[in-house]
Formats: C-alpha cells, sequence, structure tokens
DNA sequence: ATGGTGGCCCGGCCA
C-alpha cells in the first residue's frame, strides 16, 4: 500500500502531470496540497474515472488541500476539529483503509516576526489539537502534507545561509518537534539518515539543479504505521522536465 | 543580483 504528499502549486496547472504520475505510481492514497482552486471545480470526476474517491477543501486561489483514496474515504473533517476554524483551506483529514490521514499545507510564515510567523506557530499548536481530538497515538495515523518547516539542520541546502529565515527557526522546529512528542514520527527521516535530501527546490535561480532545497513535505506516522513501513522515498523524477511543481511527491509503502 | 521563477489572474502579491 502506497501513501504520498505532494504540494503540486496549482491542480489546475498540474493536473496532466499529477494524473500522469498517478498511473505511473498507482498510489492507495494521495494528500494534495494546494490545489488553489474552489471546490466547485475540482476535478473529482477526473479521479473518480481513475479508481479514488475524493475529498477537497479549497477555497479558490490560494491554499486549498485534498485526498485521494482507493481504500477508503470516510469520515471527512475539513478544517480543525478544535477551536476556532482558519479562515484559510488549508487541513483535511479522513479514515482511509483503517488509517486516520490529515493532509495539511502550514502557513508559510514569510518572515520572522511577521504576523503571518505567528500564525504559523498558533497553526501548528491548532493542528496538534486537532490530532489529539481525532486520532489516539496507539490507533493508525499519519500526519502528512508540506509544513514549510524543515526540522534539522541536515534538512536545508545551507543551514548558514538561511539564518534568521523563516523555515528553520527554533520556535517553528519547536512546534513541529511538539506535534511529534503526542506520538509521531518522521519516517523518511528515520529511514533516510543522510543530510541534504530534500523534497522542495526553488523554481529560482536553478534551485533544483544546485539542490538548493529543503526538506519540508514529512509523512509523520504513529508507531503502529511506523512499524509496518517498508520504504520511503522521495520522487525526484517529479520535479523534472516540463512545469513541474516545486515540490516533489513523498512516498511510503506500508 | 533587495534579484531570480512561476502560480494566481492581468497588477502586484504570494511562495
Amino acid at each position: 500500500m502506497l501513501i504520498a504528499t505532494w504540494n503540486v502549486n496549482s491542480l489546475k496547472a498540474r493536473l496532466p502531470r499529477v494524473q500522469q504520475w498517478i498511473e505511473e505510481n498507482k498510489p492507495e492514497v494521495l494528500c494534495i496540497q494546494e490545489t488553489k482552486m474552489k471546490d466547485a471545480v475540482f476535478p473529482s470526476l477526473v479521479f473518480h474515472e481513475m479508481g479514488y474517491e475524493s475529498a477537497h477543501f479549497g477555497q479558490g486561489q490560494w491554499n486549498g488541500v485534498a485526498i485521494l483514496s482507493k481504500v477508503g474515504l470516510d469520515n471527512v473533517i475539513n478544517n480543525f476539529a478544535v477551536g476556532e476554524p482558519d479562515g484559510e483551506a488549508r487541513i483535511i483529514s479522513a479514515e482511509c483503509g483503517g488509517i486516520t490521514v490529515v493532509c495539511v499545507y502550514v502557513p508559510n510564515g514569510r518572515e520572522l516576526e511577521h504576523d503571518h510567523y505567528h500564525y504559523k506557530l498558533r497553526w501548528m499548536k491548532q493542528l496538534k489539537q486537532h490530532v489529539a481530538k481525532i486520532a489516539k497515538p496507539a490507533g493508525d495515523v499519519i500526519v502528512t502534507g508540506d509544513f514549510n518547516i524543515a526540522p534539522e539542520d541536515i534538512d536545508v541546502w545551507d543551514p548558514e545561509a538561511l539564518i534568521g529565515s523563516t523555515h528553520v527557526s527554533a520556535p517553528e522546529r519547536e512546534v513541529l518537534s511538539d506535534l511529534c512528542a503526542w506520538g509521531l514520527t518522521d519516517i523518511y527521516r528515520d529511514q533516510h539518515p543522510e543530510p541534504k535530501l530534500f523534497s522542495w527546490w526553488d523554481y529560482r535561480d536553478g534551485g533544483f539543479h544546485k539542490n538548493h532545497g529543503m526538506r519540508i513535505d514529512l509523512l509523520l506516522v504513529s508507531e503502529s504505521v511506523a512499524k509496518r513501513t517498508k520504504m520511503t522515498v522521495v520522487d525526484r523524477n517529479a520535479r523534472k522536465g516540463e512545469k513541474p511543481s516545486d515540490h516533489a511527491p513523498v512516498v511510503m509503502e506500508l
């Protein structure tokens, strides 16, 4: 069973590539971020014809998250299940084949101390409350998506160059670590201890070709899922060629 | 390079 996460940076712009990737890889579950579309234009029929149930929580121009599944898609929750609902479409959850799947697009933060940065930190704390509300650490749980946080210095191309930037600050790493303390493991890092393995590369200045990237797309899994995980991989090929997203899919096999 | 590229949708904003 393959479970994947992919920030597609506009599903409208990326649909042909997303379809091709699904046909080639046939994941049982695909979590998508940054669809940048309204629910009314989400291509659920396209995915249905490919054998997937789908659920989308969108808002239009920005954000938007979706879950595609071939193994069931039940108890779909748009937005947070606890506290004030987020004004932006950044989180969708569902039960897929007995696994609680939470698909997130964590706010970028923009700059340290920017309002958006504090929104990001609050968002991560509310995510932990959300996960605690809908799942138990002893259950099968996967919290995945674009976290816009690189967990450690080995997850960025040049830690020195990024001092003072978002994605690497201590408060961001602390809220991520605190979420994991609930009972989640960064399973790709568990399986691949070596540095400079990335999931995102800036479009600008040939970032991909220079391997100027970050590992910010994460698969956080509960212990029972971690024990059953056979393989994890970043599909760097999906970052190549015509009109790629700036993120590559991250895939795990159960 | 206080730039660069690519998405939104057509003037800047966001990533």
